[in-house]
DNA sequence: CCTTGACCTTCCCGTCACTGGAACCCTTAT
DNA sequence: ATAAGGGTTCCAGTGACGGGAAGGTCAAGG
């Protein structure tokens, strides 16, 4: 199976299955005209991947997951270790975002959108809110 | 003022105050012996740049800001549409972010976390929740 | 047999907003 | 004279790719 297959069947982008393999995710075979030669377990991998970099795991971290996939004699609390710790950066995002929306939530309703000069959004970062 | 006192007013590290001279968001003078010499009103904008950049402003947006702030003709729905836009930006992410956590949330609850290789998350990753 | 077009390859640069570090200059104090 | 603590420039790296150039390969059609 040549990359655009294995493109098409995992959704993942050619230069991304590529860049995969420079940072050693997956080790395709060659074919002899030096074409990439993806086997079904090359496809799995690479799915596997794809989801779990949808789901917002740093490559370092689906490296550790893939590791711990392809071990049969795996603690499911290693897994469980990096879902969790993942899951509280997500949630550190989530808190700064909720604090970035507020602030900026209020400044938006306090500004009349008008033609004036007149801004509550410009006050408010020349002065600072406190 | 030298650039670390710069520094030290602003919050921002000396780094990023010649970054941001270098793409051109402030022009301090500069004294005989080369160095930086910034005014009252640099440090202003330095200020300003701050407090738009933790509200999570993209550096083009600070950069239209801070021309918005500068003009005295400056209508404030100008102001507002930037701000709204970057709004529904953090709501997007936001959203993205929403979904990642309840999937891995039920994940995590699923998985056992003991020393036994069984481990819904990775048969999640690799077969996919449909 | 030749060409066309669709593949594939590698390689290098650009993204965003900095950060780290090297190599070097300036000033002040000891 | 030297050491410490400023400052300067420039280059490289970050994460996770994407764009595009330059060139090799393959199957189909004239």
């Amino acid at each position: 199976m040549n990359i655009s297959d294995a493109s098409n069947l995992t959704g993942l982008p050619s230069k991304t299955i590529r860049y995969y393999e420079d940072i050693g995710l997956i080790t395709p075979l060659r074919s002899e005209n030096g074409y990439r030669s993806f086997e079904q377990s090359h496809i799995h991998k690479l799915a596997f991947l794809g989801r779990a970099r949808r789901l917002g795991f740093s490559i370092e971290e689906c490296r550790a997951l893939l590791a711990l996939y392809e071990d049969r004699a795996r603690a499911s609390s290693d897994v469980k270790a990096i879902a969790l710790h993942h899951l509280s950066e997500i949630d550190a995002k989530m808190h700064e975002l909720a604090a970035m929306r507020e602030t900026l939530s209020d400044l938006v309703h306090q500004c009349a959108g008008d033609d004036r000069p007149d801004c509550p959004i410009l006050r408010d970062l020349a002065e600072g809110s406190a």
